[in-house]
DNA sequence: TTGACATATATCTATTTAGTTATACATTTA
DNA sequence: TAAATGTATAACTAAATAGATATATGTCAA
C-alpha cells in the first residue's frame, strides 16, 4: 500500500480563487487591519485609528476583506463592528512568520 | 491565570515581509507552477510544457519564486531543476482551497 | 572554435490596484 | 424635519507587475 497522495490538479477557476484569497493577504495595509481586529470585532472607527490611515482607505479594505469572507460586518447603531471570521488566516500569517524568522 | 496569549503587534517590516510572500502566492501562473513541482524537482522546460505558457514567462515567474524561498534552484548540466523548498506553501494552498470550498 | 540547446533577462504594453479627495448614504438625536 | 455622526463610494493618480517579443547568457557536443 503507497503511502502516496493522489491529487487531481486544481482547476483554472479554483487557482485563480485561490490566488485571489492570497491577494488579499498580500497588503501590509490589510495585515495590520486584521491585527488590529484579530482579538475581537471593532468599530471602523477604532481601526482607523489603530492602523493610522484614512478612513476612506481603510474602509475600502474592509469592504474588500468582508466580500472575500475573511472578516464578518455588523451593525450596532451607527456603528459598523468588523471581526475575524476565521482563525485561518491568522495560523497563515503565524506561519508564514515562523518560516521567514527561520 | 488567563488564557490569553500575550502578542506584540507586527513591525511594518515584518507585515511588509508577510504580504511580499502572501503577493507571489497570489498568481493563479504561479500556483500552476507549484502544483507542477510539488512532487519531485523538475527542469523549465518540463515545468513551461506543463503549465502552457511561455518559457520567458515561466523562467520569470520561476526565479520570482526561488528569490522568494519557496523553491530551490539546481543545475544539472544544462538543465535547471526547480523544487518546493517546504511544504508550507502546499499546506496553506489546501487550508484555503478547504475553507473555500466549505 | 562553432553550433545546438536550455535558461535568463531587457524592454515594452496593458492591467490592476492602493491611496487621495470629495461626496454620498445611513443612522441617531434634537 | 435638520443637524451631527459614522461609514461607504466615486473619480482620479501613481505605482506595481503579468505577459509578450527579442535577445543575451550559459552549457555541452562535435
Amino acid at each position: 500500500m503507497s503511502t502516496e497522495k493522489k491529487k487531481r490538479l486544481l482547476t483554472g477557476d479554483e487557482l485563480e480563487q485561490i490566488a485571489a484569497h492570497f491577494r488579499m493577504l498580500g497588503e501590509p495595509m490589510r495585515l495590520k487591519i486584521l491585527q488590529a481586529v484579530c482579538h475581537e470585532p471593532r468599530k471602523v472607527n477604532d481601526i482607523v485609528t489603530a492602523v493610522g490611515a484614512t478612513q476612506a482607505n481603510v474602509s475600502k479594505h474592509l469592504s474588500l476583506l468582508a466580500a472575500a469572507g475573511i472578516l464578518s460586518r455588523q451593525r450596532a447603531g451607527q456603528s459598523i463592528y468588523y471581526g475575524l471570521q476565521d482563525k485561518l488566516t491568522l495560523k497563515m500569517c503565524a506561519l508564514v512568520q515562523s518560516q521567514r524568522a527561520g
